[in-house]
DNA sequence: TCAAAAGTGTTCGCAATACACCCATGC
DNA sequence: GCATGGGTGTATTGCGAACACTTTTGA
């Protein structure tokens, strides 16, 4: 091998989830930067020679945000030539599950803004980001249907009502309240709390805990 | 970017599936190098510079077979720091999977050996190559649930039988056969053809064919 | 007392499962 | 004629889907 090296640029790039005001919605930052300029694109960066790539994946999502992402998974690798006008960067892409708690967006003065998008209205994107969020989309649907990750999108405590929501918005479709409870609670995977919501002008919402915030895979799930 | 260009080595290996003997079996070739001298390791290879990640794992599987895989589709990156303890090596896995035909297998002054091994019989492997087969085979076992891949997996023509066995094999356990065959055949991505296999000193068994080779999701499965 | 969301059970239909015997052939 | 795998139908059950009213609170 030492005798053909090759080389490639590797970069990171993030795509953090999380449910704001009735929408799934993604962290996107605006590039100042030739050809892109003004256009907006995904937290991320290059790999350092010695550097992990999930820790940079981490790395770069902390210069961005002061997120300790709940969870952080592998998507999938791009690597098309042209991805990249300034050359050849292959890009090993992450999804990045956040509670809705109110977060601390940073910017440099290398990016124009920060911001949070629903993912039904995207602004045009830099480089094959769009891809990447449609791809990121996709395997955050399966996987809310056959493991517990949706725990990384709630906050501590939380309604039966806002857990459903969550399902709702990423699945795209109503669900059944009843059978929804019924189901959900028969996981064994959240416990009820002595607390309760109040402060609207309606019967206070039990709140509800995760037993485990730690991943697991599901016998079954919603269809 | 480019006062901060890094570079990383790049890589891919393919683990390439196919059913033997009863078996779920790998392609494996015997590595010549230091320090991994008479381990079997993943094929695969370096990216060139200008070359596309997946055309480069096809490029190399060529070398070492004469397939042209059916279905080629990219797993997991791996890029652990000391995966490879000649320097950092950042390597794409891809799975493939090939009908169980007669397939020849090239080798080079570069390789001891190359040949199929039982999934379940693994010799001592190289580099992290344990961790990325196993990787693959969960991938396998899902897709093989809920996507039609499986047309991969078998010759042109095949009787229900032998179609059963993969899924057995695969799934690793046994199926009732006239539960598979209703649920199979009401899936529609089969034909009969009126063609009939002899040679066993048994009823002789109709052929089918797929109706399409082309990747497809399905709407459920086998459980 | 009214508006708003919380909370709660039953029925129905379908799809998965379990299960056993006759058929066509080669030897 | 017998051994071998090929081929076929029904009954049961468990799960997902559909569906409406009462409760508790704040204003």
């Amino acid at each position: 091998m030492t005798d053909t090296l090759r080389f490639a640029v590797l970069a990171t790039d993030i795509v953090v989830f999380t449910v704001q005001d009735g929408e799934l919605c993604v962290l996107l930052i605006e590039v100042l930067e030739r050809p892109f300029e003004n256009r907006w694109a995904l937290p991320g960066g290059l790999v350092k020679p010695e550097e992990d790539i999930l820790l940079a994946a981490r790395r770069n999502l902390a210069e961005k945000t002061d997120v300790k992402s709940a969870y952080l998974e592998q998507l999938y690798t791009f690597g098309e030539l042209d991805r990249d006008p300034r050359g050849r960067v292959v890009s090993v892409a992450y999804m990045a599950l956040i509670s809705s708690e109110p977060v601390n967006l940073k910017t440099t003065d290398r990016y124009g803004g920060i911001g949070w998008f629903p993912v039904r209205k995207l602004p045009v994107l830099a480089y094959d980001h769009r891809e990447m969020i449609e791809y990121a989309v996709g395997r955050l649907r399966t996987k809310l249907e056959y493991t517990n990750i949706i725990y990384s999108l709630l906050p501590e405590k939380f309604t039966l009502t806002r857990l459903q929501k969550i399902y709702e918005i990423i699945l795209g479709r109503t669900l059944d309240k009843r059978n929804f409870r019924k189901k959900f609670l028969s996981l064994g995977l959240i416990q009820p709390t002595k607390q309760f919501e109040r402060g609207g002008r309606q019967r206070p919402a039990q709140l509800f805990k995760f037993k485990h915030k730690t991943f697991k895979e599901l016998p079954k799930f919603f269809d």
